[in-house]
DNA sequence: TCTAGTTAGTTGCAATATACTACGAACTAT
DNA sequence: ATAGTTCGTAGTATATTGCAACTAACTAGA
């Protein structure tokens, strides 16, 4: 008898046979400031690592997200008002020790570059304090809450592989640059100085840029050429 | 009175507050038969997508599975026989749409690279049929199940980006080998030809091999020296 | 108005890395 | 012995990158 209602949707659902684990999304918001390239963290108001500080996320809601992207969307606009386009997955992990809420709990994290000026964290709920950090310094402190010192890591040697192979942090950019904002903005992802005419030819040659036909930067020295996504 | 029992652990747990996505790990093995790169498919045997060619996978089991990668080994045990020594995180997606059995699905995907005869298919259950395809064919394939033509197609790319830059595929590779070997295997990973001198000066400069001291592979033809991962 | 200072953008050449070709060595099979 | 095959290395051509110098366009101050 069971066999012939096989292929009907079981009820109750899977997931009342299968426990199924709490699972959050976590953001690595990466930024520049001061020609540094920081991350942004939040101080937890909760049980686990009370007080300590730890990447922005929050919990999967499957009642209000389509997909994973439309959760990390969500907890991006709730916690700092922004929106990300050009977010990027950078690794789920999980584990039955991963926070004792939970007999298991799962994370996704994802990352972004965003414009240090784009963020409103005034607009943001539950969270006690915001800071942007250094991302280097960060990717080895021990004392941030859960693996996200790990996960800052990973965005980092992540985003700098990016940038070495010219896919260039368009989410952070302005609609318009001039190429010295480019380089320098290359400059401080990577942590490290760029030949000028190296990083010109290898950006003509695949043909990432488009001038702008009419657009100069005229700022106090000489005005540069305004350039925009191809 | 709430407030005051904010700090203790809530009972029942989160996942009665919040439910929970419909969790599966699933898992793109990859092999080398006569030169090609070959992934793993099994047929499905239940809805949805009956009868469809998909990634073999399992769903995560909260109460056995002390982590994901431990969720991927076991699933990876039961049905296919196999221990993956060299696992690595594909991609997680998820959504509402996902799989009609639940309301909301996760299936979080890892890639791994076996050689051709670790794979005991016999010892596996539940999976009606199980075959090697061409991956680049597999990738395109839009009669898979959910969206593992897509996974797939990310597998081969990061596989080869990883090739690429001499990230050796020692899952696939037996303890000791020859640079012949290495160097036909990386051609099959990569799908096209490589150039020996450049290939092993790169090699070398990297210093990724030690030479097995006494070790010569005796073949048909001229001996080759055996080495090993350093 | 002239000059020093700063950023923008280009050019030429040197250094390095990669690709192509050829060749000798070591072995098997006939 | 000789042809055939793979192993391993070396030499040369070509592409890519790194470095330094240079001109251009503008500001600011003498």
């Amino acid at each position: 008898m069971k066999r012939i209602m096989s292929k009907l949707p079981k009820s109750p659902p899977l997931t009342r046979h299968y426990p199924m684990p709490f699972t959050r999304v976590e953001l690595a918001l990466m930024s520049i400031v001061e020609k540094r390239l920081v991350v942004l963290l939040g101080k937890r108001t909760e049980a686990p690592y009370q007080g300590k500080w730890a990447l922005p996320g929050g919990v999967l809601r499957i009642d209000l997200d389509r997909d994973l992207e439309a959760a990390a969307q969500r907890v991006a606009g709730e916690r700092l008002g922004v929106a990300l386009p050009f977010l990027r997955q950078l690794k789920a992990t999980g584990g039955a020790t991963r926070d004792p809420r939970a007999p298991w709990a799962l994370a996704i994290a994802y990352r972004a570059l965003v414009p240090f000026a784009a963020l409103d964290p005034q607009a943001g709920k539950r969270l006690e304090a915001i800071k942007w950090r250094p991302a280097d310094e960060a990717a080895v402190d021990t004392t941030l809450a859960f693996d996200h010192a790990a996960l800052i890591g990973l965005a980092l040697e992540t985003t700098r592989r990016e940038v070495d192979e010219l896919d260039l942090p368009y989410g952070f950019l302005p609609e318009q640059f001039t190429l010295g904002e480019l380089q320098s903005c290359c400059e401080a992802l990577l942590g490290r100085r760029l030949d000028k005419s190296s990083f010109r030819r290898r950006l003509e040659e695949r043909e990432l840029l488009a001038p702008v036909p009419e657009g100069m930067r005229t700022g106090a020295f000489r005005p540069a050429r305004l350039y925009r996504r191809r």
